[in-house]
DNA sequence: CGGACGATGCAATGCTATTGCATTGTTTCA
DNA sequence: TGAAACAATGCAATAGCATTGCATCGTCCG
């Protein structure tokens, strides 16, 4: 019997290291998606740099997909056990609060189809919302 | 008389130096939308910096819009004459080619209105479509 | 004239992402 | 088992874009 951590990385071809099922573990405890740094600070003691080799083998086996919501960091966030590296199932809507920063994955907002003129070959669509998120909005933004 | 550059700036309330009116006018020229860098080497001896500025100043008075395609380097494009900084009307679908790394307004593909969760309060849309634009289309990515 | 203000330009810094390279750990196979 | 082969890790260095600090310059009043 194996770790399910195990399980999920090796259904999707990566080596489970103990340092992949730790990042694995904090992409899973975490609701909203998470960056380089993120990452880096929730686990202590974690290499940046072993860190980013980790995210980036993970988005290679369709783990997980890059969020770029304008913030200057990329965001990373697991993917539908169904995504594969060639064809992702999540195309979803992502919305990244203004007030608290955080980027969250939209997984019952579907990416509309667009009709763009025929010259052009759509690979893929990116569509951020940013605005105030559920727990911002009922806050001011300062008491005046 | 005054020059048609110098009335665009006036009309946002933008003080017309040299440098604003050349960084508007290589703006003009150009039909993709235009990173720092590009704007740097298209004016070739112009500062990195007071072009920096320059466009954060066009950003706020509502002459241009940032366009985050994931390239890395912010790109900028001109708004429509209607728009303020306050309420953009050239909310349309932006385009980057995979292969050139040319960054296009689609202004007559609008971003379509997204239902979200009532909780969130929306105040901007990005919709960025990757893949190859009408001229690279066409072309194979290497002669094999 | 002289101060106030905005614009400019050089230098320095911050922040994120990425590469080089040596080391460590693990798997394979003779 | 033992050595080669390979993958993963970690430190250092670098690249690239964005931003800030600060001194200077120019212009516009008063
Ligand atoms: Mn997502
Ligand atoms: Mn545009
Ligand atoms: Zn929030
Ligand atoms: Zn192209």
């Amino acid at each position: 019997m194996v770790h399910p951590l195990e399980e999920t990385l090796i259904a999707r071809q990566i080596a489970p290291t103990p340092m992949r099922l730790l990042v694995l573990d904090v992409l899973q405890r975490h609701p909203a998606a998470l960056s380089l740094a993120d990452v880096e600070l929730l686990l202590e003691h974690a290499d940046r740099i072993t860190v980013h080799r980790t995210l980036k083998t993970f988005t290679e086996k369709g783990l997980v997909h890059r969020i770029e919501d304008g913030s200057g960091a990329v965001k990373f966030a697991l993917c539908e056990p169904q995504c594969t590296p060639e064809q992702h199932h999540d195309l979803h809507v992502h919305f990244f609060c203004t007030r608290c920063r955080e980027t969250s994955c939209l997984p019952t907002v579907a990416v509309p189809t667009i009709a763009l003129p025929a010259a052009y070959q759509v690979q893929e669509t990116s569509l951020v919302m940013k605005g105030l998120c559920a727990g911002c909005a009922g806050i001011p933004t300062s008491i005046s």
